[in-house]
DNA sequence: CGCTGTTTCGC
DNA sequence: CGAAACAGC
């Protein structure tokens, strides 16, 4: 190595470190940031924009126009303290990526942060190896949870399978989530004339007018985050439990994109309202006592995202539960577009995905409404609804967004249950008792009085035409009429059930496998288009000059802006859908990338008494085998923690997460012993066999 | 009232 | 299913 050259600056002269920055875009409770910066050689902060490895999930357009402003922020940040710029660069392989910076920079430690979504688990996994073949030291850390996955299990040592159990342990664990770390004071700059940046590009010329105005609503950057925490502690938060059910986001932390990109530690978010709730409670303040609670349980939730992805890590595309597997959903992509486009008929329902579509911002509750009603009125597949979810949210967030469509699928064990149909109506006058969230998306429905405003289609002609709407014309009649909904849904029901009886039969026969998955239905057409269309773009290096006008636009509520939403909306009925723009990525291939991930994961680390484990998080055996043996010699990928504890290696699955090895492990191995595990799986089968009787 | 059958709702 | 809110006595 060349440090011996590098002995201006204090600490081991010898020594040289890079900090691989990823979704912790902060200074503040940085481990790996601080790790670096004890070890007091020269650090180098660097970041790796190789979107392509998402696959399908190349981030949305207001994703990465987040990131780009948080990196510049953060920028600062490090040069304050010290620190050369922020070294970037551009690749189809973040692996190789670090493994070409670190030759640059000669250094002899690299320093990065957990993540938790499958393809980071395999990725790191690959890293460590190949930095570790090098000689290099690797140290991560935990920067994005409360506590590491493999810290939280049942009394049995098996990790939990229900969000309350999971999240009750969390609340009660022997020892705190470690506090969170302070900024280094000091951060010392190695020359970095041997290594040059790559410039990074987030957004194209048609994308500039959108994310201009996004920028009004939202300031991303972690002492922005910070702030909003501030702001949030000493405000909403404490009527969070009376006002959480409203649909417009007045009472909301508006913290999740912070989290997501880890701008914010939720550590600090966890003591501090923690601390709130002490304060609270000892005044006898119980609503606002209770508030801390629900709130730290929204937390909980995004903990127990990860927590699922770590232990299922095919959970963004397959059921948990593996009778929904056979679901016949059903596939339209007229229904998909209609349902985008905020044409449902139903109001609720299309407020919330125009503002969706709007801003790229949506409250819980929301959310919940669009996709139940995705999910159990239209039957559309779920992963598309999840896609559209990632391709347009603000806080798009692989783990959490899995955990929130398979428990409205009712594919977790704890999901409310498929066959009980939420109605947008009902929901509406809860949600939106006055029907102003809907006026303030509908402008079609403006005039309409309240009384009829979730539910137009029963308002009686003089009503409708003193509003000026004319059902069917300028706002849709429901497009599934719910009783409709309910029958078929029932008949996909009992489907659903004999293919999966069948299948079993099957399997019971010695087949390897079962029938089909259903879970496997492709991406819209439409949108594999604009895939190959993306694709081509990004070959030839081409900046797109149109402008699109009907793209997302910004989180508003002020009359300006609404009148130009108005004139959107007005479009929304002829214009073709221009909301696939949002990027997908450029070269997947799904296939091609699965076999490079089984053997780039070959390593030692993934076979056991000489054994090839197809998916240690699978069998929690293996995988706490894995995870609490971490040998020696594996000392450059593996750390020493709390109290003196070994950390484990990370143990990635063999896959991205869908091969088919994988499907038949998780059938048998997982989901099977996890319906049998669970009552609500039970109360399924009753219900199964009766509706299979009739 | 306080008791209890019924509905609602849950990440 | 099971806790909690609710309605009815």
């Amino acid at each position: 190595m060349s440090a011996s050259s590098s002995s201006l600056c204090g600490g081991d002269p010898a020594m040289r470190s890079v900090v691989w920055f990823r979704r912790d875009l902060r200074v503040e409770d940085n481990p790996a940031l601080a790790a670096a910066a004890r070890a007091g050689g020269e650090v180098v902060p660097a970041y790796v924009w190789s979107p392509e490895e998402e696959g399908p999930y190349y981030p949305g357009r207001v994703s990465r126009w987040w990131i780009s402003q948080s990196l510049k922020h953060l920028d600062a940040s490090l040069r304050r303290l010290g620190a050369g710029k922020l070294v970037t660069r551009r690749s189809a392989d973040a692996v190789v990526a670090l493994l070409q910076l670190v030759r640059d920079t000669g250094a002899t430690h690299v320093y990065f942060n957990h993540l938790y979504d499958p393809i980071s688990l395999v990725r790191d996994h690959r890293l460590k190896e190949m930095l570790a073949a090098e000689g290099i030291v690797v140290q991560s850390f935990n920067a994005d949870l409360l506590y590491e996955p493999w810290e939280v299990v049942d009394d049995e040592g098996q990790p939990f399978t229900m969000f309350t159990a999971f999240w009750n342990r969390c609340l009660s664990m022997q020892y705190d989530p470690p506090a969170p770390l302070l900024p280094p004071k000091k951060i010392n700059s190695g020359d970095l004339s041997m290594c040059p940046s790559e410039d990074l590009i987030f957004e194209d010329d048609s994308e500039r007018g959108s994310n201009a105005l996004l920028a009004r609503a939202w300031t991303p950057g972690w002492q922005n985050a910070d702030k909003a925490l501030t702001a949030f502690l000493n405000g909403p938060l404490a009527d969070y439990s009376v006002n959480r059910k409203k649909a417009d986001s007045a009472s909301t932390s508006l913290l999740s994109p912070h989290l997501h990109f880890g701008e914010l530690s939720v550590r600090k978010v966890f003591h501090l309202v923690r601390m709130k709730q002490l304060v609270w409670s000892n005044e006898g303040n119980h609503a606002a006592e209770e508030s801390c609670t629900l709130f730290l349980r929204s937390i909980g939730l995004r903990e127990y995202s990860r927590y699922l992805s770590f232990n299922h890590p095919s959970s963004h595309e397959r059921p948990l539960l593996a009778h929904l597997r056979f679901f016949p959903w059903v596939v339209n992509e007229s229904y998909f577009k209609i349902w985008r486009q905020g044409r449902t008929g139903y109001p609720l329902v299309d407020a919330g995905m125009r503002e969706l579509w709007a801003t790229g911002w949506l409250h819980d509750r929301i959310r919940v409404v669009v996709s139940s009603f995705f999910v159990k009125v239209l039957q559309l597949p779920w992963r598309w609804g999840m896609k559209y979810f990632w391709d347009t949210l603000l806080d798009a967030d692989l783990e959490s967004d899995a955990l929130g469509w398979q428990y409205i699928t009712g594919s977790l064990p704890d999901s409310r249950e498929l066959d009980r149909i939420d109605n947008p109506q009902f929901e509406g006058y809860k949600f939106d008792p006055h029907g102003e969230y809907v006026r303030r998306w509908i402008p079609e429905l403006v005039r309409l009085p309240t009384e009829w405003i979730h539910h137009p289609w029963d308002a009686p002609v003089s009503v409708l035409q003193a509003a000026g709407i004319e059902l069917g014309s300028n706002y849709p009649l429901p497009i599934v009429e719910l009783d409709a909904a309910k029958a078929r849904l029932q008949e996909a029901l009992s489907e659903m059930w004999q293919l999966e009886a069948a299948s079993r039969a099957t399997m019971n026969n010695g087949m390897e496998e079962g029938l089909g998955d259903s879970s496997e239905v492709p991406f819209p057409e439409e949108l594999q288009m604009e895939v190959d269309r993306q694709r081509a773009q990004a070959t030839a290096n081409v900046v797109m000059t149109v402008r699109r006008r009907e793209d997302q636009m910004v989180p508003t509520m002020t009359s300006s802006l609404n009148r130009a939403e108005t004139e959107v909306s007005a479009d929304l009925g002829n214009s073709e859908d221009t909301r696939a723009q949002v990027p997908f990525h450029a070269h997947f291939h799904p296939r091609v990338e699965r076999e490079d991930m089984i053997q780039n994961t070959e390593g030692p680390a993934l076979r056991i008494n000489g054994t090839h484990q197809h998916n240690i998080f699978q069998q929690p055996q293996n995988h706490r085998r894995e995870a609490l043996a971490p040998s020696v010699s594996e000392a450059s990928s593996s750390w020493t923690g709390r109290e003196g504890a070994v950390v484990p290696v990370w143990s990635p699955p063999a896959a991205s997460g869908h091969s088919e090895t994988f499907a038949a492990d998780e059938a048998d191995v997982s989901s099977r012993s996890y319906l049998d595990r669970h009552p609500q799986s039970h109360r399924l089968m009753n219900w199964s066999q009766l509706s299979q009787s009739l």
